[in-house]
DNA sequence: CTGAAAGCGCTTACAG
DNA sequence: CTGAAAGCGCTTACAG
């Protein structure tokens, strides 16, 4: 793999390489007749420019990295889709990094994309108090998060609004008439530690009592159908489940109708995102809508002005949870 | 965003650039008293190596490409998992493109990546006689195909016998009594293609005819809800229906239950790809299962071995479809 | 073991 | 309008 280099292509224009520079990149004083033969050479060599000499130059790279929890995960791969909309159509490249829930990994990811000297960072952070995002504030890294925000002022988010993701979610299912309500919950970030205070809040406003037998943390090591078996060969078992996530409640499905147990007979079941398969499982669940293409996209948005103009008043953007209700509650 | 150089470090340290380098590469040939110096300057600065110098000078960048159709399609998202525990675990990073079916984007993704100067690519290609194949060919650039394959020798692939899986859908509709089978079929790639192929040779092995009315291409500007209403309006209606992927079973599924068609008394479904939540619709979906995870694993690994040793001959792996009968059918 | 020098492929002032 | 030169941040022979 031999590659051909500018100098190829000034040789065999029979120019001097800045001319040739100059002539590829479209710029002023090159008179026609030479662009054109530079043009022409570039053509015939099949010239690919290459960027990690340009990106060293100019201190830009026009790429932006991009650290999610896991594009399994069909919410993020939709988040990412709407990153990627914006930001390809302003020319930038973009490299996804999986963190799965580890601030090492996230860690690792974030000195890596330092490396290639991305022109910025789009992230959900995997801890609500985020060592590694204090790294990206101390070091002036331009940056945004998404889905998930961190404890820090002065950083530029696009989250939902988590707190409120927990109330409705209770709410709704003590509406129904329900007192044992088991929370699967994900771990440590700013949505878990939200949405956890809003199913407290939710439980205590309508005088129920918080069992904290009733409310599991999912972190990378737990085994979610282990959680499930302990709670339901307990005496009190719970009559609905508010998932964390769609994702999440579809395990939680599996594992009900394994065991035989009906939704939403014996236990009602909630989810929250709202993925598009949602409304065809059997029963159709229950679930909490969030914009997610709109997230990823506003936070692409967001991250490009902040990388034209150096404003100094981050952006913050909190959007509505949407309570969707379907059969399984 | 001011960066610590290499520079830096060595002043810090008070050594020669060339040392503080040899140092932090652990190279041989550095005491192990100026070893430390370095790096504890290197440390106390924050400095982060730039690898775009690095990959000027060695030709190596660690990065590879790869290039799907959509990582919104979960078997992708599978796919590309694969492919990164794998490549991350031997120190790679990986560049993620979609190209959406268009050979366009797809071109475009390739001169991105070979002007990122990535050691080498990874794509499941969107037609099967590919002029960037060709490319990537004449050009020697190191790639490996996945998921589908394109009419040229010398590739390597790994694929799943795609004219199999056609097959196996159609022969099992056919045994269950249907005649009239709609195939809604992918669009120019290599699985599109065979897939055809198989449910072509299906229903010429059982007597049946092939019906050009029963046979659609989705292409990216194709809408399969009018496709659907069309032919639901026609008189000869099909009984049952093979959709290419379960992404797209999905869609046909949401389109029979609005219009109140029941499934499988009305019409018989049959997807690909077993996605982890086919089990969990509503009625659980018969499906070809493909091994999406050891797909991207072995793709991965075999550009490594490529990456590592010039061997010529090319490696081409076909995987085993295999029936999974549930109550869609 | 160490430092100075050359060079990776490019862009951008700077003279002409 | 054009070419030669400097320099981006690094690594790697090459003398000492």
């Amino acid at each position: 793999m031999k590659h051909v280099t500018i100098r190829d292509v000034a040789r065999l224009a029979g120019v001097g390489i800045g001319t040739a520079s100059r002539a590829l990149n479209n710029k002023k004083d090159v008179s026609p007749i030479t662009r054109k033969r530079v043009l022409e050479a570039a053509k015939r060599l099949g010239y690919v420019p290459n960027s990690l000499a340009r990106g060293l130059i100019s201190g830009k790279t026009k790429k932006i990295g991009i650290i999610i929890t896991t594009i399994l995960n069909p919410f993020y791969a939709v988040v990412v889709s709407g990153i990627e909309k914006i930001l390809s159509s302003q020319g930038y490249t973009l490299a996804l990094y999986n963190s799965n829930e580890d601030p090492e990994k996230e860690r690792e990811s974030i000195m890596t994309l330092r490396a290639q000297r991305v022109d910025g960072l789009i992230l959900a952070p995997v801890e609500y108090e985020s060592n590694n995002v204090k790294y990206l504030l101390e070091n002036q890294i331009p940056f945004v998060l998404v889905a998930r925000n961190t404890i820090d002022r002065n950083t530029n988010y696009v989250v939902c609004d988590d707190f409120k993701v927990g109330r409705l979610a209770t709410e709704y299912l003590i509406k129904k008439g329900h007192k044992r309500i088991l929370f699967i919950n994900s771990w440590k970030s700013s949505s878990a530690v939200l949405r956890l205070e809003g199913y407290k809040s939710a439980l205590l406003d309508s005088g129920l009592k918080i069992d904290p037998k009733f409310i599991y943390s999912l972190d990378p090591g737990s085994n979610l159908r282990d959680i499930l078996e302990n709670v339901f060969s307990q005496r009190k078992k719970p009559t609905a489940i508010f998932c964390f996530c769609d994702s999440i409640a579809l395990e939680v499905i599996r594992f009900l109708k394994y065991r035989k147990i009906k939704i939403p007979d014996d236990v009602a079941i909630i989810g929250c995102d709202n993925l598009d398969f949602t409304e065809l499982i059997d029963p159709p669940l229950t679930t909490v809508e969030i914009s997610k293409y709109e997230m990823g996209e506003k936070s692409a948005k967001i991250l490009i002005e902040k990388l034209k103009e150096e404003k100094e008043e981050p952006v913050q953007i909190i959007l509505e949870p949407k309570l969707v209700i379907r059969s399984s509650t």
